[in-house]
RNA sequence: GCUGGCGUAGCUCAGCCGGUAGAGCAGCUGAUUUGUAAUCAGCGGGUCGGGGGUUCAAAUCCUCUCGCCAGCUCCA
């Protein structure tokens, strides 16, 4: 369907392109809630008000902030505003016009926009006795606004240009859809994400726990829980021996002086745990690096041994704002599935490239086929607030893109959002809901070589400097079982799954031939438990499904008498009865694929 | 860290214009011996996040503090 909308000239068009349309939709949508907001507190000042990827904000200055109960008063405005057919009336006037206009109305921070502004003439858009510096365009009317498809969510402050130092403004967050259906639609999927809620199946699932005695942003692992963790681990070990890595371990703590070294004790120090003990000072490891080049420095290393690649389930702590943290996806102690790739230059690019090789192994086998990836490289403009010579960022670079190119990987090139000691790839995950999460990282470094001085000697008899590179697949194990948890709504595959098999006799008399059912598949290293609690079948059932168990094996006199097992799967329930021996051949084989249903 | 909201039993929540706590689920005990998502009955369980204050009296009011939630800033 098309919209019809005025550009800042004056003139009417349509727009046929429903993402377009509903974006201007949404923009003209925000206006409305300004309107609203402008004429029910008149001692409110404006910021600015876009469209979203999920709707539209509006930030305000206003010194006594609103209240929870001003959200439905606005809303409430907008509907009586939308049903009176006000017009976007755009004009174009001189900016000296509109600063004084502004300046007028005392909306410093518009007239903060409009300096900032080049040209001499810009365009406002009028909605009833709201005006707006706005580019625009616009819906011609409020009374394309479906009152039933929008709605106000929610206020939260944020800063004016996104800058922590400026002032703080209050935001109110809204959405709208070109139809109610599709607002309802969205409201449906807010629900649905809220049940995959890692932080509430963390607890219904008795996977992990986070303690207020014990401090915030420090995860408690149960054994299911650890279950999990433990299965995800020794997939990876197992994958990164074959792939040519070595493990090591590394302490907890260092003397400043490494991290002195390192250099984050100066650039890191606010996100470190500092302590002392006699006359030294201590950190806990905020980073694996430095660890890892102990070891490659603790011997002479030739071009015959490269490349090395360390790999360690390190375990870092960081001191995060106490505000940032949020379940597992954001925490102060993490288990990072680091490595760290020590190389020539010759070799780098066939690094990356087996790099990227795993990486969509990985994720394909956690059950992610989606995802999308983003090449940061440095601010052109500020090329002195990085570390590394022109030549290896050119190298890296070359080396980063050739092997996208070469997999047929569309990437997005994100300029100036590299690090300062290199570019990097991040990898984003799609998730069952088609949320994207940043995990899985690879960055050059070219400070830590020559901070550390690390060498080796080339088939030139020359001591030359090798390459490093940082590596993590899932980022950190903590986030990465955040984000496994919300993807199958906990509802783990069957090889990840804390639990695969619960037994489940109906009567007493079943108990032993359930024991030896458990056993039986217990040996075939199957995570089995017997429900012999003294209840009905149907209430252990519901308590097996509401676990997210893979499968109920239901035993009575039928299946005790022919040897068999009543099968149940939590997603397509009852199978009926087939021989034990026949169910196990199934599930191993599940298992073994890696199967996400089973 | 900042803005706003919220902390009552293991969980979800009621009680909150002040009169010292309640439900459902979970747990425990007993009865029941059960065929594909909740059998019945009984019982136990809370220094109402913590400190201070106002008051004859505070879960209810004030204040400080800790934590959680939604964002902002930051990030694996």
């Amino acid at each position: 369907m098309s919209v019809k909308i005025v550009y800042a000239d004056g003139t009417v068009g349509e727009v046929a392109d429903a993402n377009a349309a509903l974006e201007i939709y949404r923009h003209s949508t925000s206006h409305l809630m300004a309107a609203a907001v402008t004429s029910l507190f008149p001692d409110t000042h404006l910021g600015i008000g876009p469209a979203i990827s999920d709707g539209f904000y509006y930030d305000f200055a206003r010194p006594q902030g609103f209240v929870a109960e001003d959200l439905q008063k606005i809303e409430k405005r907008m509907r009586e505003l939308a049903s009176m057919d006000l017009k976007y009336e755009p004009s174009i006037i001189a900016k000296e016009e509109a600063i004084e206009y502004f300046t007028g109305q005392g909306e410093h921070l518009k007239v903060e926009l409009i300096q900032e502004k080049a040209g001499e003439r810009l365009s406002c858009y009028r909605l009833g006795d709201f005006v707006d510096f706005c580019t625009g365009p616009h819906l011609v009317s409020t009374s394309q606004i479906d009152p039933e498809s929008f709605r106000v969510l929610n206020m939260a402050g944020s800063y004016w240009k996104g800058d922590e130092h400026n002032q703080q403004l209050q935001r109110i967050y809204g959405t709208a859809f070109l139809t109610s259906e599709e607002l309802k639609a969205y409201l449906t999927q807010l629900e649905e994400a809220k049940k995959r809620d890692h932080r509430k199946l963390g607890r219904d699932l008795d996977l992990f726990s986070i303690s207020e005695e014990a401090g915030p942003g420090l995860a408690f692992w149960h054994p299911k829980g650890t279950r999990v963790r433990l299965l995800v681990e020794e997939f990876l070990r197992k994958e990164l021996y074959r792939r040519g890595y070595e493990f090591v371990t590394t302490p907890h703590v260092a003397r400043d002086a490494l991290w002195k070294t390192s250099g984050h004790y100066d650039y890191y120090r606010q996100n470190m745990y500092v302590f002392n003990i006699d006359e030294d000072e201590f950190v806990l490891k905020p980073m694996n690096c430095p660890g890892h080049i102990q070891i490659y420095k603790s011997q002479m290393r030739s071009y015959r041994d490269l490349p090395l690649r360390f790999a360690e389930f390190g375990t870092v702590y960081r001191y995060e704002k106490s505000g940032v943290l949020h379940g597992l996806l954001r925490v102060r102690g993490f288990t990072q599935d680091d490595a760290h790739i020590f190389s020539t230059r010759e070799q780098v690019g066939d690094e990356i490239s087996a790099l990227i090789d795993l990486v969509l192994f990985v994720m394909k086998s956690f059950g992610f086929d989606q995802y999308k990836v983003e090449l940061s490289v440095r601010d052109e403009s500020k090329k002195e607030d990085y570390a590394g010579t022109e030549e290896d960022w050119h190298m890296a670079e070359e080396a980063l893109t050739a092997s996208l190119r070469a997999r047929g990987i569309e990437w997005t090139r994100m300029e100036g959002e590299a690090v300062f000691y290199g570019p990097k790839i991040d990898v984003k995950l799609i998730d069952a809901i088609g949320r994207p999460w940043q995990l899985s990282t690879v960055q050059f470094d070219f400070t830590l070589p020559k901070r550390f001085n690390l060498g080796y000697t080339g088939s030139d008899g020359q001591v030359h400097q090798p390459v490093m590179l940082h590596r993590a697949l899932l980022g950190s194990v903590e986030r990465f079982l955040g984000v496994l948890i919300e993807h199958y709504a906990g509802a783990f595959p069957v090889w990840l799954a804390p639990v695969q098999v619960v037994v489940i006799p109906i009567a007493e008399r079943h108990h032993e031939y359930a024991r030896k059912v458990a056993s039986r598949l217990t040996e075939a290293d199957l995570r089995v438990e017997i429900d012999d609690r003294n209840e009905k079948m149907g209430y252990k059932i519901r308590s097996a499904q509401t676990q997210k168990i893979p499968y109920m094996l239901v035993v009575g006199d039928k299946e005790v008498e022919s040897g068999t097992v009543s099968v149940r799967n939590r997603f397509q329930g009852d199978e009926g009865s087939r021989p034990l021996e026949e169910f196990l051949r199934i599930i191993e084989e599940t298992v073994k694929t890696r199967s996400v249903r089973p």
